[in-house]
DNA sequence: TGCTTATTTCTCATTAGTGAGATTTAAGCC
DNA sequence: GGCTTAAATCTCACTAATGAGAAATAAGCA
């Protein structure tokens, strides 16, 4: 009863078609991984955002808030309200830079040291399981492709910004 | 000044090495490639979770609404919140389901039909280049690893989900 | 038929973040 | 020293969703 819509896909070049099947897929392998770390984050009561500011910490020492921001994805409000939160938790404190007095640094509290080494293994330990559909050699094969992939996304401009730049130039 | 930590990292299997780079890797990927496709789709004034329900209705014709949801992945919620707002925008609206009372289905309007056949060109343009990393080779390699890696992971259960279940039992 | 369980959508309170702009400090230049 | 531009963080109004549960219907079965 449906007469299948002439999609648009089948006038779309070979590059075009390539690349929205991958970022279907990689759409959905990035929501289903994501789930088992955020399952796991859970439950100790932690988001995504805060575990990956305590893994940060507890595998570099203190950092920058900024360095942090850059590292875990968020915008500039979100890492102060996320550093707040986990103050308030106890797990972090913030530590001025002698160098720099706009500067703070974030670093774990005692507290906030003890907690990611006791949970961290067992977050290992979940992605280790959520990523075992591929065999070491192939997920050293597809690291390299989707790091080449992301390096070459972030360098490309967004056509949005392009546009201003045009502007005002 | 600073002695670095024994990184926790030090003491971890291969498998868990790999599958945290991994991690972070697809992460930052994913939020790259996302910020383009989020970018061409906030120019017509659309989320990224409104452009892919129109997309999918495009490609797909009229589709339930659980349809819908499984496919771009949002919660139940999400889908009528989502498909409210697209009728309000007068670019979707819902039709009843005749051999199912419960369900409805998720329809284009004519607009919505125009405004998609009008924007998918560039919105396909936009990830070409964004996935411009690759070439057609290596996406169609990274495509399948990812996919594999995907599926698994999907198909794994979440351990709230596996303690859930075995309290019931 | 009635009962139980599963499915589909919708409601609504809640939230984890965003993003634009303000504030403070730094850095380079005249 | 003053001036301009840039960088680091913070504030705050806002929003796009989530997720738990309600309501309606379906489906299978005793």
């Amino acid at each position: 009863m449906h007469t299948p819509h002439l999609t648009a896909q089948d006038e779309l070049s070979a590059e075009a078609t390539s690349a929205l099947r991958l970022w279907v897929i990689l759409a959905r392998a990035h929501s289903a991984i994501s789930a088992h770390a955020t399952d796991d984050a859970a439950r100790h009561g932690l988001t995504l955002a805060e575990f990956g500011i305590l893994e940060a910490l507890f595998h570099r020492g203190p950092m920058l808030l900024g360095e942090v921001q850059r590292r875990i994805l968020v915008s500039s409000g979100g890492i102060t309200f996320l550093v707040d939160r986990l103050t308030a938790k106890g797990l972090v404190e913030r530590r001025s830079c002698p160098s720099d007095r706009r500067a703070r640094y974030a670093a774990l509290t005692p507290r906030g040291e003890t907690l990611v080494a006791e949970i961290f293994p067992t977050h290992a330990e979940a992605l280790t399981k959520a990523m075992s559909g591929l065999s070491l050699e192939q997920q050293t094969t597809a690291a390299e492709l989707i790091r080449l992939l992301g390096l070459h996304a972030a360098a490309t401009p967004l056509p949005a910004d392009s546009l201003a730049a045009a502007k005002s130039a």
